[in-house]
DNA sequence: ACTGGTATTAGTACCAAGTGCTAAAACAGA
DNA sequence: TCTGTTTTAGCACTTGGTACTAATACCAGT
């Protein structure tokens, strides 16, 4: 195992195991390397790699960080922009890298259901609006960088039966990528409110 | 600002001021509660409170261990307990403040959508698997403090058309409270993987 | 074989942020 | 005043380093 490796192979494994583990000394390092501690150190000066504490630390900071960035499916999807309540609505949504599969590049069809979902919500004139059915259609892949722009047209308010239906699509360049039609329940009829 | 406190308020706040900020040294404390850097020391002896260093690490710990879930795990709302591929899976969802309306406290529902399209996407063995149509039915509203134990079944497969049909249940309390029919496009058929 | 440059090792002093231990003060209540 | 608790001080030691100097070792070219 203790074959001796060039500098350079090394510095190249050193990385992959410090990237793999950054929990690891460098006497930890020496050891397996079967060089000194001294070598080991101006290896790491030399690919600046920082100390054991100040990986420890990034670690843990980076991830503080990253705790309070995963709570953003949180109240509105996307922005609204133009609103005629009990009518018509329209929001856009701008696609992040976090949206989207990183295996394929294409958006996950629930962050667009939550857009459309939450302007069918924010549309209804009402205390209460919930969804209680809904069918969609996701027609064309939507990728990173894309702003989806979502029109949520009323249909038909039944106020004996609480219900309000309502179509909605999303495009990307004028073109059709999402398609549904959500049935709501809300409390009171249009214009009853207060 | 430096009224002396009681050793049990100085307790108390050490606590709070420690696991709001992980990252303070015995000497910030010292200074902030205006004693010495060795009654810091004997209070985190008594309230068991690791060292600097410790808190650090266990920070980078806990959140390496979420990094490495985070890759599978992200990419799916809800965590999966129980998963047969091209058969059927289970998921569980635990609904937190942060997931409800907190006009009414009722869950919004793209969050249970996100959950089934998740678990419909987890459970198809494939490349690439992409969500196609859904008809969802939101029958009863969740609240915070809800665990939701969404069970998705496959019910076909059609080789030809790319497409598997999958149905979806959650449940809280052994309650419906959400059904959804998910078509979902994929690259190969089942079993044709590698 | 001699010289030079790179690579490696050794050794020292020093640092931060502690632990562990002992001992002296300070304070508080009966 | 005596007693017990609380606080402070001081010192030796620990880890996992930095910064720096100096000595070797190795390898190649002439």
């Amino acid at each position: 195992m203790l074959i001796k490796k060039s500098k350079k192979e090394r510095q190249q494994l050193l990385l992959e195991t410090i990237e793999e583990n950054p929990f690891v000394t460098d006497e930890q390092l020496a050891t397996k390397f079967g060089v000194s501690v001294q070598t080991i150190r101006l290896d790491r000066m030399e690919l600046s790699i920082p100390e054991l504490r100040e990986r420890i630390k990034d670690v843990a900071e980076r991830n503080l960080e990253n705790e309070v960035k995963s709570l953003p499916i949180n109240e509105v999807i996307g922005e609204i922009i133009d609103i005629e309540l009990d009518k018509r609505a329209i929001s856009i949504f701008d696609v992040k890298e976090e949206h989207v599969f990183q295996r394929n590049g294409i958006a996950r069809g629930h962050h667009l259901f939550a857009q459309a979902n939450s302007l069918c919500v924010a549309v209804i004139n009402d205390e209460l609006a919930l969804t209680v059915r809904s069918n969609v259609v996701f027609i064309k892949p939507v990728r990173a960088g894309d702003r989806v722009v979502t029109k949520a047209i009323v249909r038909e308010t039944n106020t004996e039966k609480n219900r309000t239906y309502i179509d909605v699509i999303s495009t990307v360049n004028n073109e059709t990528v999402f398609k549904g039609e959500f049935e709501m329940y809300r409390t009171k009829g249009e214009g009853e409110q207060k």
